[in-house]
This record gives structure tokens, sequence and C-alpha cells, in this order.
DNA sequence: CATAGTGTATGCTAAAAAACATAATTATAA
DNA sequence: TTATAATTATGTTTTTTAGCATACACTATG
């Protein structure tokens, strides 16, 4: 945990750019005071379900996991962040504890604002009120809409959505084809609601049909075409 | 669809009771007029996936269900509406088609006021936006949590919870046992993520185990220790 | 370099839930 | 009211998925 002192305006009027570029020049510097740097490790954690939210957490370099744990030592991923994306101030909006937990999927580079400091900027820029109505919305439109693939598609479906879901949020890599996330079959499953046995099994099936490629944790996608229809429909 | 005049104020909820305490007479003169009342019969559609969503739904008597129309004809019931409370409002802040859609259980009295409308009072009163940040994140929170418990929950876990969303949300009548709701067993089932013919299967189960009567649709709640006993463990 | 430990792969079995079938009951409308 | 449809109830079969066992990498560590 290092205070940041003054790369941090440039680092922000880059990736940061939409958010920053509604804040004003006096809430620019307050911030600067306020955030701090955080390194994170493979697999640390960020935060934990029940506790209490006291910072907003801004994703600048790795991948971050959203994630409940279940019965029977089952996780489910909720949302998956990239850089540059914010989390963890729902619960603090909500005044309720997390209900979720959140950690690196590989060294990760963050940064903190306090809740509480954000929440004056709030009140002082009604750009940045709208900011969060959008994200939450678009999150809450999000989870309604996961609720009933994963409660309604079987395996293949799922499997192939969970594949959508990486693609979507982390890439390909130059190839225009590999992910561009080395993950486990057990976080594959978590994301996809099966066991991990299930997960392997149905991978397995996915390269059997020609519709990826699998070398180790890097996934090649074939055939995006087919995983759409097998989310779609079988 | 008529023409709302005077009670208006009694009937705006508690939540809001302060922000309408403070809003100028101008502004409630504006609201008054921009106020439309409406009528919905029993399984009537209020708005459908996919819309364009225009208006902020104030649901003022009756009872509402927000639901998702999934693979094979079978739903998944998102959210309970009861008075007062107001739905309809997140497609539009994420600026996105519906993703979900309302229908009366029952006769329903519901107000409506332009979205367009509502955005511009926001932006005049931050307390109404911080209404909304608030009403979102718990609704999130409440989205995520109900992956888990559906994903990972079985059926008896499932209707249990079922079971407890009802009580919590509609209460029971006088005799301080009978649910406050009369709800097809498809719907139980939709709320539960079960089809129709195992929520009558494990409801049977429940009433073999006495820990509720059942007498067609009246659902009288014998034992709802066990209940919370069974959703949280088998 | 040996070895424990973790992650991946695959087959087999058991359990859970869906699908299907058929009555019985209740609501609804002619 | 009677007829017709819709809903509720329950038994049986089939499908899907979880659970378990085993084997085979691969990797980290002493």
């Amino acid at each position: 945990m290092v205070k940041f002192k003054s790369a941090l305006e440039k680092v922000i009027s880059e990736d940061l750019a939409d958010i920053w570029a509604i804040l004003e020049e006096d809430q620019k510097r307050r911030i600067i005071d306020a955030f701090e740097l955080h390194e994170f490790k493979k697999n640390q954690l960020i935060y934990a379900e029940n506790e209490t939210p006291e910072y907003l957490w801004i994703l600048l370099k790795g991948k971050v996991k959203i994630y409940k744990d279940g019965m029977g030592g089952r996780a489910q991923i909720l949302r998956l962040i990239r850089p540059v994306q914010y989390f963890g101030y729902r619960a603090y909006f909500a005044n309720e504890p997390y209900v979720s937990s959140a950690a690196a999927f590989e060294p990760s580079t963050l940064g903190s604002l306090p809740m509480h400091f954000v929440k004056e900027l709030m009140n002082e820029n009604s750009k940045l009120m709208w900011f969060f109505i959008h994200e939450l919305s678009r999150n809450l439109g999000g989870s309604d809409t996961k609720i009933v693939s994963l409660t309604q598609k079987h395996i293949r479906g799922r499997l192939a959505d969970a594949l959508l879901v990486l693609i979507e949020n982390y890439g390909y890599e130059d190839d225009d084809s590999t992910l561009r996330i080395y993950m486990a079959r057990e976080d594959l499953a978590s994301l996809s609601n099966m066991t991990t046995s299930n997960a392997i099994r149905t991978l397995s099936l996915f390269v059997a049909e020609k519709i990826i490629t699998v070398d180790g944790r890097r996934i090649r996608i074939l055939n995006e075409p087919m995983l759409r229809k097998i989310s779609k429909f079988g």
C-alpha cells in the first residue's frame, strides 16, 4: 500500500479518461491526495463477503473476479473486472456488508478511494452520480439476465456462455483467436455453474467438435458462431 | 388511464416523503400534471422485454411481478413489487431496452411518470438521485444473492426460499400465518426455478411434513423456522 | 532428482430434476 | 346448469448433472 504521488494524473488522464473528464480541477487535486495504489498477487483476496465496504476499487492492471461462495465449497463468479473498471461500491451504496468477494486472477495493480470521499465528490458533481446510476443499472440488467441463463440453460449452453463472457471481457491475443485469460478449470466451472469435472468434460467435447482447441489453460476459439448457437439453443 | 388530481401526496412512499416535503410548490404542480393513473387487470402486462422504457411505474395497490421469459416457455420471476414501490426505471438508466417484463398478479392500481421528467427532477434534487442509487444497489445485491440460491440449492431449499420471499414481500393475513398472496403453482415454480410439477410435488411434501397447509392457492405457514432451516441446509 | 501436491482428464455410479402420462379437481363460459 | 378448459395432483420414466474413483500429467520444493 503506497501513497500515490505524481504520476497519478497521467495514468488517470489516459486510462480513466471518461470519469476524470467530468471532474473539476479542485476535485482532481483532492482525489490525488486520497488515492492509494495497491499491488495484489495472483489469487489474493481484495475484499470478502460480510466485510464492511470502505473503498471504491479501481482496477488499473490485471484481472479481477467478483464471486460468491455457495454451499459445499462451490463458488459462483458473478462478474469479471478488467482495466479500467470500478467495483466495490455497491454494498456501500446499499448500506450493507458485501454480499460477494473480490480476488485478483493474476498479479494486479489497483487504486482505492475511500467511499465517504467518493460520496462527497458525488454530492458536488451530479455527473458522477449519473455515472454510478448507469453502472449499477447495467450491472443489474446483466445480473438479471445471468439468472435466467444459469438456471435454464444446460451445461453446454452455460459453458458456451462462459467462453463468450471471457471473449467479451478480456478479448483475444494478437492471433485473434486465443483467449487473453488463462484461468483454472475450477474458475471456468465457477463461471458457468457446474462442477469442475463437468467443465473439463464439456471442454473436451467442444475440442472434439472442433469448436475450440485447448493447450493447458490456453484456449483458442475456432468457431465463435457455433458457440453463440450453442448458447442460444442446445 | 386517468389524470391524477389530489391524493398524490398521500401516496408518496415513506422513502420519498422527505423528498416530497422539500419540493417546491412549482415542482409539486409539475409532478401532479405529469402523473397518470392506470388500472391493470389480473395477469395484464405492464411492459414487455425488449420494449423501450419510457415510464417510471409506481405500484399503488395490488401486486406486480417482474419476470423474464426463458427457453421452452419457462419464466423466471426476478422481483416482486408491493405498494408503494417503484419499478421500470433500470433499463432507462442503463440506456437499453427492458431485459424483463412486468405484469400484475391481481387487479392493481399504478401511477406513471415519464422517465425524462423523472430525470429532470433528479438533476434538480440530488436526494432523488441517492434514492435511485440506493434502490439499484439493493436490487443488485439481491440479484447476485439470488443467482447463488437458485443455482446451488436443491428443490426443497429453493421452494422454501420462495415461500420466505413471499412472506417478506406480502406478509401474512390477520391470522399471522396465511400468506397474503394467492399465486398459481406455475408462478410459484417460476419464482423458485423448477417445473410446475415439482413445485406441486414439493409443496405436497411440505404439507406432509406439517411445515405448511394448503387450501387451493391459500398457503398457511405452520413452521417458519423450519422453512429457514430448509433454505439454509437441505 | 525424487516426491508430494495440485491440476487435468475420463469413466462409472448415484442422485436430482425434468419430462411425460394420466387423473382429479376447480374455474370459466356458453 | 353443463360443458370445456385450466389448474392441481401424483405416479413413472428418462435425462441431466453431481459425486466419486482413478490415472496421468505438471510443478514446486526439499
